[in-house]
RNA sequence: GGCGGCGUAGCUCAGUGGUUAGAGCAGCGGCUUCAUAAGCCGUGUGUCGGUGGUUCGAAUCCACCCGCCGCCA
């Protein structure tokens, strides 16, 4: 019985609309997410906004509107990207939902009567850049490290604070109990040492402000950013609102965040529901920046390049795959407008487009599509010096650690290359002349051969896995295909034809080849 | 400033104690024509950021330095 899978993103700030960055958690949990239901696990994959924020509600001023007109009309903007990115999302949470409120209200009022939430009298030092409160350990020379420039506040109010400290011990026992809760264990080491160092209480609410949810133990104050965050997590499967849906999902199996916000969830997240009683979730899986041109992608920078405008103009699965492909997703990375153009002709247009194209020409040209006399075929001589199990084997475990470059790497060495390789060598081309039987036989491999790499580039490249696997008879259809399928050798269970879109009597091109201009650092 | 991560061929990345450090792309030479001027074959003398140390042996462990990045609740 396979096990569910709960998986989710990070909640984003809906202050701009989405950027390379943003991009690259959700295409890596997507395909996580569709890897998993090809495993036949029921999956539900949840992302969202994250809107109780002093920022959104400044900015919805300055817009004129109110705060929940403002992030809903972002909520759009984001979904509209993710939709155009073909993000498989089963969920999208807002924070300032009534679910998520109500979630919120259930959850601190159970940490408040278990004793580990307090009030304090609060006197800091609060930086308006960071809109934080700053710590003498946290300065230099009097000032903000980030904001130099600006003086600090003495602020003081009373706060409602979480008592993290209390959970040193615990946190340390579950990273040792559980080795793989933090992933990649870079990660682990990193949070381990810094909870060893010693954790302090935080403030988790906040007096005076018009926008989030109030504190059901004192209205007069309304929580603060993380302890409402993070709990989107439990509220987007029913906590609080449908207890059945939560005990169904519950715990979550792959929180998916980047590294700088690995703290909140390997030490304060899994804290939080101690404190609660909740069972804690199963992995945490970090994952590094994208870099465009040596700098870090970053909301205040401002982009060069909008990552929409390739999706528009070159398809979302291209986009996913140079992404992925480029970009190790347990850590940092590197893309450019040239790699894209590089890497999308090099794999997509030279390698598997043309393997697609003459191989799908071939049996067109010379057998009008049918291939006669093919049913029952066994068809592994393709990938006949290939292990084809222990290659499953290891490209499984790859995907399941979020190795996504290296598994699209062994996808196309070992896979593509070997049917391109075999064309090559078995000359079908020739056969075609001279021994026709011979020559079908040849195309009918290589069409299981693109039947398998559709089945392994279907979590990277949902539209051209179905276009390769629709452009011929296969059998169970498409929607009926496994990931284990990929691991055995295939047999036909039809006389093979091609079904593949023509245009003019030519195959139409998966992906058209991008024409470089002269010469353009 | 404190803590942490990274720095491997022109480019993007593998490789974490053991023979002459690898792949893809780009480049160069040849073959081929089914195909999107695609494919196949051949071709890689890199101080593994620097210095010092541990070891029979280090890209791989330790210290310090330089550069880039993240966090500092």
């Amino acid at each position: 019985m396979p096990e569910k899978f709960y998986i989710t993103t990070a909640i984003d700030y809906p202050n701009n609309k989405p950027h390379i960055g943003h991009a690259f958690e959700k295409i890596g949990a997507d395909v996580q997410a569709r890897f998993r239901r090809l495993r036949g696990q029921p999956v539900y994959f949840l992302i969202g906004n994250d809107e109780n924020t002093v920022k959104v509600s400044k900015r919805a001023k300055e817009l004129g509107l109110d705060p929940k007109t403002y992030v809903d009309q972002m909520a759009e903007v984001f979904k509209t990207a993710w939709r155009e990115l073909n993000i498989s999302n089963d969920d999208f949470i807002q924070t300032s939902e009534e679910r998520h409120w109500k979630g919120c209200q259930k959850f601190i009022q159970i940490v408040y009567d278990r004793g580990y939430i307090y009030k304090k009298a609060y006197q800091g030092l609060y930086c308006e850049g960071c809109e934080a409160f700053k710590t003498q350990r946290d300065l230099v020379d009097g000032r903000c490290a980030q904001h130099p420039n600006q003086e600090l506040q003495v602020v003081e109010e009373e706060n409602y604070f979480f008592a993290l400290s209390r959970f040193r011990d615990r946190l340390l026992a579950l990273y040792r109990e559980r080795p793989d809760f933090i992933a990649p264990e870079t990660r682990k080491n990193e949070v381990v040492s810094l909870v060893e160092s010693g954790l302090e209480d935080v403030s988790i609410t906040r007096q005076n402000l018009d926008w989030g949810i109030p504190v059901p133990f004192d209205p007069s104050q309304r929580i603060y950013v993380w302890f409402d965050a993070l709990l989107n997590y439990v509220t987007g499967v029913g906590y609080g609102t449908d207890e059945d849906k939560f005990r169904r999902w519950w715990p979550a199996d792959m929180h998916v965040i980047g590294k700088d916000i690995t703290r909140f969830h390997c030490a304060l997240w899994p804290a939080m529901l101690m404190a609660a009683g909740i069972e804690i979730p199963r992995r945490v899986q970090v994952h590094g920046f994208v870099l465009l041109k040596g700098a870090k992608m970053s909301k205040s920078l401002g982009n060069v390049v909008d990552p929409m405008d390739l999706v528009t103009r070159f398809g979302a699965d291209a986009f996913r795959y140079v992404l992925l492909r480029l970009c190790p997703f347990t850590g940092d990375g590197e893309f450019s407008f040239d790699q894209f153009i590089t890497v999308y002709n090099a794999d997509l247009a030279n390698n598997l487009g043309n393997l697609y194209s003459r191989t799908v020409t071939m049996c067109l040209k010379y057998f009008g599509g049918h291939l006669e006399n093919t049913k029952g075929l066994v068809a592994n001589e393709v990938f006949d010096d290939l292990k084809l199990e222990s290659f499953h084997e290891e490209l499984t475990r790859r995907m399941v650690d979020c190795e996504y470059n290296l598994a699209l790497g062994m996808i196309w060495q070992e896979l593509l290359d070997r049917a391109n390789r075999y064309i090559d060598r078995t000359r079908p081309f020739e056969l075609a002349k001279t021994d026709r039987d011979r020559c079908r036989i040849v195309l009918a491999n290589l069409a299981m051969a693109l039947r398998t790499a559709a089945i392994y580039i279907s979590p990277f490249m949902p539209t051209t896995a179905k276009t390769i696997y629709s452009a011929f008879n296969f059998s169970p259809d498409y929607s009926g295909i496994r990931w284990d399928d990929g691991g055995t050798v295939a047999r036909t269970s039809n006389d093979l034809r091609v079904t593949a879109e023509t245009e003019k009597g030519k195959v139409r091109p998966l992906f058209p080849r991008i024409q470089v201009e002269a010469q353009s650092a």
